[in-house]
RNA sequence: GCGCCUGUAGCUCAGUGGAUAGAGCAGCGGAUUUCUAAUCCGCUGGUCGCAGGUUCGAUUCCUGCCAGGCGCGCCA
């Protein structure tokens, strides 16, 4: 909220004020609104804190004061020393006017840095497999991957989603071998289900006849199919008939046995489709596809290329290795003694095309943390390739979703996943049901259907946003599902309540339309749409040159179309469009808010709170997490709460304090709408 | 064995080299027949895993240990 320029400072200024003087907050709110410790300048300057502190106090009231004048601060209602600590309250008044214009301004966006970082920043998640529905895990994916991309636009950085799928290898001639043999040649359509549902289904059929195979067979070799172990039990499944048939399945699909790439591009298009609904309902959006089977090969190229020049040895058994002693990482292995591509070589392919498409500064990764070793591996095998882009990659890890009661890790083999689809309508449904009763959904426009899923959503996204990445969550459904207290849906309602109260105002013409300053959301891409792959499947012959992928192609529904709506005549149409312009307004014209007015302790601590998003922005972009943000979010909605309660709106003793009331309520909607954004996070009008 | 992550209230988690470590949930007790009770107020609840070290000051940084998780594949 305020930067130091060290002037204050006097002759004591060395040139790393800003450093040392960070502000605060005090413990009690008594004590001022900001506190400046001493302890760093004691240690510089030799002195004693106490001491510091008396010497700064006289310096920082002129500069403060300056700041005021020049609008870089609001004006100081006192500035004292408690021991070691510098104490500045601001005047009420003039803490509200100052905050309350940052906000209504609009462009730039509340919280944006002025300058934009020139920064060009891919980030790559998701990254499905396509032989099965998205599940719990790849939903904290996505919500990592969307949020930090959100969270890196508006922090000024040009972001890049993109999407890696891992369409070929082993898994997807499992599901392709199960459905040439129980698929009977249906198709989704047919069964009434969606295509990455019904292609999960013949993955795990798969995963199920292969286990009964291989425990009947160990039975027959005098084995108890319980006790054992990883390796005997692979033993016994290549020994099986099916084991060998999906393996010869990849090798007809490696040949481009046209029959084989057809079932493979068949099934893969019905996976997408399915894959199209789920991303366009959380609201992730990709720049472009990657395939990894358009990708491998330019992998293979690059081993190759590393053997030439020596950087990659080839054993005696034809397999290439890297020698990363050196690194602490041992040998690792780039292709296999049959010249097949092993993961890391379709990786080492990836890097190069992104970087060859789009010359970003930095390439994110969101990959779960047991990946740690393989990104290390990645990136040090990219630096001995010599690529100086290498130091801009970096692995975006978060720890693993469980399930409780014993349940373990999801596993979508063994089926034994929490379905990411099922999850998102169960809550959809909750939430819907709640809405019903509370009965003011119908106020807003829109069907009940979109506001659960909005809400349910918001349940969701926000109870994973708010822990730490790093942490392993424990899946407690009970939880999730909880919307009272630090949720999403609290943070929900409090916008819902400002909407409403500005409705109420409205309608009674205490204020006008006019009256209204609005601000639009700012939607860093907008122009992407879902970009599926829906519409043109990539072929296996398709080469490295990403031709296969269609960008923009699909339009994805506007998170936010009904702020598109325009003044239209009608009484019906009059409720409509001011739910609209309310979903937009950020505060009152200048003349009609009298921010002054905003004396109440309950109001200078929202005030307090508001002011606290650009700093949380800035510390979610710096540490590439959502948390901050949620963080922010969950406090100013508390903080409102404690201000709806305590200061009527509506009915204020006066005029312009109901004015000046409503205009802090909707600074605070306007913050929460986009703070919400940056989470994917939708504000419904009314719930 | 080695590497990385985690350990804070009964539970789920914030937090920061600095003032008396905070929320939510759960429990208990309250709130104007509500500008939307998906809310608010109060109470109960802590050897910040353990032990050393650095520091004026450590829950925070360093070392060691303990516990849990994840890795260290010619799997992806």
């Amino acid at each position: 909220m305020v930067a130091w320029s060290g002037r204050a400072l006097g002759d004591w200024a060395t040139g790393d004020e800003e450093e040392i003087l960070s502000p605060t907050r005090p413990p009690r709110p008594e004590l001022g609104d900001l506190a400046i410790p001493c302890f760093p300048l004691a240690k510089a300057f030799h002195r004693k804190p106490v001491e510091i502190a008396a010497a700064l106090l006289p310096a920082l009231e002129g500069e403060l004061r300056e700041a005021a004048t020049a609008g870089r601060l609001p004006a100081l209602a006192r500035l004292a020393t408690a021991g070691p600590y510098v104490n500045l309250t601001f005047d009420a008044g003039s803490l509200a006017e100052w905050i309350c214009a940052r906000i209504t301004a609009g462009a730039p966006p509340y919280g944006a840095p002025l300058p934009a970082t020139g920064r060009r920043t891919m980030v790559e998640y998701s990254a499905p497999n396509t032989n099965k529905p998205l599940h719990l895990g790849h939903v904290r994916n996505n919500l990592l991957g969307l949020s930090l991309c959100q969270i890196l636009a508006a922090a000024g950085d040009e972001v890049i989603p993109v999407n890696l799928i891992n369409d070929r290898g082993i898994h997807i001639a499992k599901s392709m071998v199960a459905y040439e043999r129980w698929g009977a040649g249906t198709t989704p359509e047919q069964a009434g289900e969606k295509g990455d549902h019904f292609v999960g289904r013949f993955y795990v059929r798969f995963g199920t006849e292969l286990k009964a195979a291989t425990d009947a067979l160990a039975r027959e070799q005098g084995h108890d199919p319980e006790g054992l172990d990883e390796e005997r039990r692979r033993e016994i499944e290549e020994q099986t008939e099916l084991m060998p048939a999906a393996r010869q399945c990849l090798r007809r699909w490696e040949e481009g046995d046209a029959a084989t790439l057809q079932l493979w591009e068949r099934m893969n298009g019905w996976v997408y489709a399915g894959f199209d609904q789920t991303y366009a309902r959380l609201g992730c959006t990709f720049r472009k596809w990657y395939f990894e089977s358009g990708t491998f090969r330019r992998g293979k190229e690059l081993v190759e290329e590393g053997l030439a020049r020596g950087i990659f040895v080839r054993r005696d058994d034809g397999s290439v290795w890297a020698d990363l002693e050196a690194e602490d990482l041992g040998q690792k292995i780039l292709l296999r003694s049959d010249g097949t591509s092993v993961y890391i070589t379709q990786d080492l392919g990836t890097a190069v095309l992104k970087y060859d498409d789009f010359q970003m500064n930095r390439s994110l990764y969101v990959v779960g943390s047991e990946q740690i070793h393989h990104f290390r591996l990645l990136f040090t095998l990219l630096r001995k390739l010599g690529f100086p882009w290498a130091a801009g990659c970096h692995h975006v890890s978060y720890g693993l979703v469980t399930l409780p009661r014993g349940m373990g890790k999801l596993k979508s083999r063994e089926g034994r996943a929490v379905d990411a689809d099922d999850m998102l309508d169960e809550l959809a449904g909750m939430a819907q049901e709640k809405a019903r009763e509370g009965g003011y959904a119908t106020e807003a426009e829109g069907d009940l259907g979109a506001l659960g899923d909005a809400i349910g959503q918001g349940a969701l996204k926000m109870y994973l946003l708010q822990v730490g990445a790093e942490k392993n969550i424990q899946f407690d459904p009970d939880r999730t599902l909880d919307f009272e207290g630090d949720t999403g849906p609290a943070v929900q309602y409090s916008h819902a309540r400002i909407c409403s109260i500005v409705r109420k105002a409205l309608a009674t013409d205490r204020i006008e339309p006019g009256d209204l300053v609005t601000i639009d959301l700012p939607d860093p891409f907008a122009h992407l749409g879902t970009g599926s792959p829906v519409s043109r499947p990539p072929t296996a012959a398709s080469d490295a040159s990403g031709e296969a992928v269609p960008e923009g192609s699909a339009s994805a529904p506007a998170a936010d179309d009904r702020a598109e709506a325009t003044d239209g005549g009608g009484a019906g149409g009059r409720m409509k469009d001011a739910a609209a312009l309310v979903h937009r307004a950020a505060g009152l014209r200048g003349d009609r808010a009298a921010a002054n007015l905003l004396d109440d302790p309950h109001e200078k601590g929202l005030c307090l709170e508001l002011a606290r998003f650009p700093a949380a922005l800035g510390q979610a972009a710096a540490q590439l997490s959502a948390a901050p943000v949620a963080g922010f979010l969950l406090d100013l909605t508390k903080a409102y709460a404690r201000f709806y309660h305590n200061c009527p709106v509506l009915r204020a003793q006066d005029d312009a304090r109901m004015r000046a009331r409503l205009h802090l309520s909707l600074a605070v909607a306007a913050v929460l709408r986009r703070g919400l954004a940056l989470l994917g996070i939708q504000a419904p009008d009314a719930m």
